[in-house]
DNA sequence: TTTGTCTGGACAAATAAAGTCCAAATAAAG
DNA sequence: CTTTATTTGGACTTTATTTGTCCAGACAAA
């Protein structure tokens, strides 16, 4: 398989992606225009990156950024259930409320 | 059972227990402390509750203020999936994450 | 009509989050 | 070691998001 650590965070992938391209904080971050502070933060969870951010990281690491937004979506809801301390059993009511919602919008 | 509509949402569970309380807006407004207006959004889901006021409608109505929060949290994590048009298998990445996350917490 | 309840939008106030700057810590190189 | 580059951490600013209020209009019922 071609890669082994598939659930790890966002900010994890992002730094695993930087170093194996071999290349500093500062030369990403100028790159995609933010401050390498930022950049660092993000690859720690301490910030989170926008939408914008997303695509950029992505076109920059020529990686898909619908899978990257997806990445960065399970992991904010991963963290809201840690810091909620709530049981992972939400996880398949909010799956079923999903269902529900989607036919109250159609019909 | 006791409850038949299980996956409601929060606002709809809030409206359901004020109409067979047989209360006004206003009257529970008022005894919680907030604006009519803000309950009838919170009702409709335009506006989300706090958890100060998540403790104040589970005390007005005497249910169990967990199974509110719980209700409210599933509701959130629906909502953002719907509104990323993400696809439901992110709530099973999700629950990977959590363990991983609260392995990497511990140690 | 008249009176009370609910809705909806525009706005203000509060909260939270992104982003920057700079200094201290750590690591790498000479 | 000393120097130089990279990363971390905190304090602060700025921007964005969200709660909450006010008020007018719609709707219902009396």
């Amino acid at each position: 398989m071609t890669n082994v650590k598939k659930f790890t965070t966002f900010g994890e992938h992002l730094r695993e992606l930087r170093e194996v391209a071999g290349q500093t904080l500062r030369e990403v971050a100028t790159k995609i225009g933010i401050d390498p502070s930022l950049l660092a933060k993000i690859e720690r969870n301490e910030r989170q990156p926008t939408k914008y951010l997303i695509k950029q990281i992505a076109s920059f690491f020529k990686v898909n950024e619908k899978e990257l937004q997806n990445e960065f979506l399970s992991d904010q809801i991963a963290y809201k259930i840690l810091d909620e301390k709530a049981d992972l059993n939400i996880l398949k009511v909010a799956e079923k409320k999903v269902s529900y919602l989607k036919t109250l919008r159609n019909g």
